[in-house]
RNA sequence: GGUCCGUUCGUCUAGGGGUUAGGACAGUAGAUUUUCAUUCUACCAACAGGGGUUCGAUUCCCCUACGGACUACCA
């Protein structure tokens, strides 16, 4: 056992978008498998065909795709477990159910939603404080054990509708070693005769879950902690099938709270956080209104996967070092799930900007530039390659995402339509003006296009007239980019070129007087 | 309500019977910068409470409080 192959599996329901904790769970999972040299499986979770939602599964393999988790089997890629659809696996889960049922730890039951209903309005009647379809319970319902043996025959012939449930022993101590957890006990008479197989023969979450992962050889169960509950009842299903030898281990990840540390993260916080809550912008519907919504994702609001996942990582892992960045490469290396915390973590909006911050500060020019090139393209603005990145370089210290470029770079390809007033009305006065036309004149005359000779030449004309450079500055700054505030003024100057430079400034003049 | 899980700076966390309880983000202040930003430096700031065990508990045990998850023919 300890020497298997380790297999993991992430396994989402195709009920909407993927939201940011599933895909640490996602890529907890990948960690680890490639951590141990193991294979990363990837399992649509089906079953429930009413909440099935077009795209979903799309979604998923293209969030997966964006995040750089690689899946080596599953859907998508395929593989000798194949299909990997549990829709798909329908016919396969029968006869586990079968076998339980003939060996005596599950069997029919007949009652309709109505009936449940009563039932379990009795109990609360009764004051029981927690209404179950139990040991206890189960004697009074219509199912297999308590109705004669040909009658029950007579109901599955005449094509009764109905399910199978798990015969849970009424007094039983569950325990299990989860791996972030420890011993972990439940009695059993705190779990309930879960359905295995619901009435339109599919099978539901449980059974097909611990089917799933025993044939497709799973190792490790990595999951979010809102599954510990039923743990347990995980344990009994593998024993009563006979597998309880090769049994995964399981690990239960801690939770992931929204800021204010009220409960899960949901799908359906959607954007109502002032963040993003999915990897990718998501164009859904309205669940009561019908209305097409769309929420917005990591990816469209300009973060960089690898910010997004070293984040990620961090949110109920850590290294023990105290080295925060991390590539994908240096996670694989580090991981350990020993080292993943028990308790529930608050998503920090702050983090994830500066590790976008950081990510984006460390990319090259070259790489950086296609994001300011494509918003030029979209504003039909044309720039070459070797200007873009010029803008780039000395623009990426003082944006948070890449998406900033075109809005904080505007004026490299647009001449101001209006002054920082602030600026104009402490610092503008004649004499200003006049060393600025006197500055325009002496460029149109220059041959100088660095930025040091930009600035000898500025020197020289404002000291010419009798100025200090340190007054003319700022106004100098605002005549020719508008703004008050910008990366260094004579790189800048330069990019821009002497003719425009001359041109705004006397534009300028004529505006401000 | 019941069952289970959890609780170290505002946030993410390290640590672990004797520590000035460490780091990062955020915040504040200063330095650098013609501006803003960056960068650098400093500061602020935490062991939920009560009982044990112990020479000594933030660390181990119990209780309480608080928070969360689960409690479907959903996953």
């Amino acid at each position: 056992m300890t020497e298997r192959e380790v297999r993991v599996r992430f396994a989402p329901s195709p009920t909407g978008p993927l939201h940011i904790g599933g895909v640490r769970t996602a890529l907890y999972n990948y960690l680890l498998a490639r951590k141990l040299g193991g294979k990363m499986l990837l399992r649509i979770e089906d079953t429930d065909q009413n909440r099935f939602v077009p795209g979903a599964e799309n979604y998923i393999l293209e969030a997966l795709a964006w995040c750089g988790i690689v899946i080596d089997e599953g859907v998508g890629t395929g593989g000798p477990h194949a299909p990997y659809r549990q829709s798909e696996r329908k016919p396969m889960y029968k006869q586990y159910a079968d076998q339980l049922i003939a060996s005596g730890h599950a069997y029919y039951a007949f009652d309709t939603p109505e009936e449940l209903d009563a039932m379990r309005a009795r109990l609360q009647a009764a004051k029981v404080p927690n209404p179950q379809y139990n040991s206890i319970t189960r004697a009074q319902m219509r199912n297999s054990l308590t109705l004669p043996e040909d009658e029950v025959k007579q109901l599955l012939d005449s094509g009764a509708q109905y399910v199978i449930r798990l015969k849970v022993p009424r007094k039983e101590e569950v325990r299990f070693q989860d791996l972030i957890r420890g011993w972990v006990v439940v009695h059993s008479s705190a779990i309930d005769d879960k359905v295995l197989m619901k009435s339109d023969g599919m099978p539901t979450y449980h059974l097909a879950n611990i089917v799933d992962d025993h044939l497709m050889e799973i190792s490790h169960v990595i999951r979010g902690e809102e599954w510990l509950p039923s743990a347990p009842l995980h344990v009994l299903l593998y024993r009563y099938l006979g597998w309880e030898s090769t049994m995964p281990q399981f690990a239960h990840l801690p939770l992931l709270l929204k800021p204010d540390g009220t409960g899960k993260l949901s799908k359906r916080d959607g954007d109502k956080l002032g963040f993003p809550v999915f990897p990718l912008e998501w164009h859904g519907i309205d669940g009561e209104t019908g209305e097409p919504t769309v929420s917005r994702g990591y990816r469209e609001d300009g973060y960089l996967p690898e910010a997004f996942i070293n984040f990620l990582a961090f949110l109920g892992w850590n290294p023990g070092s105290q080295q925060e960045i991390f590539s994908m490469d240096e996670l694989i290396a580090s991981f350990s799930i020993e080292r993943v915390s028990k308790s529930p973590a608050r998503f920090d909006q702050n983090k994830v900007k500066w590790y976008n911050e950081h990510y984006l500060r460390a990319k090259s020019d070259a790489e950086l530039a296609p994001y300011l090139l494509t918003a030029l393209a979209e504003h039909g603005i044309a720039c070459d390659q070797a200007k873009a990145e010029r803008i780039v370089s000395v623009m990426k210290e003082r944006v948070s995402f890449p998406k900033d470029f075109w809005q904080e770079a505007k004026y490299f390809f647009q001449a101001p339509d209006s002054y920082d007033e602030q600026v104009v009305s402490k610092k503008w006065n004649p004499q200003v003006a006049a060393a600025l036309t006197a500055y325009a004149e002496a460029l149109a005359g220059t041959a100088e296009s660095t930025a040091e000779g930009l600035k000898a030449l500025f020197n020289q004309t404002v000291e010419a007239q009798g100025m200090k450079p340190g007054q003319v500055l700022q106004t100098l700054r605002v005549a020719v980019t508008g703004g008050a505030a910008g990366p260094d003024l004579f790189e800048t100057l330069a990019i821009l070129g002497t003719a425009e430079v001359a041109a705004r400034l006397q534009t300028a003049v004529k505006t401000l007087g």
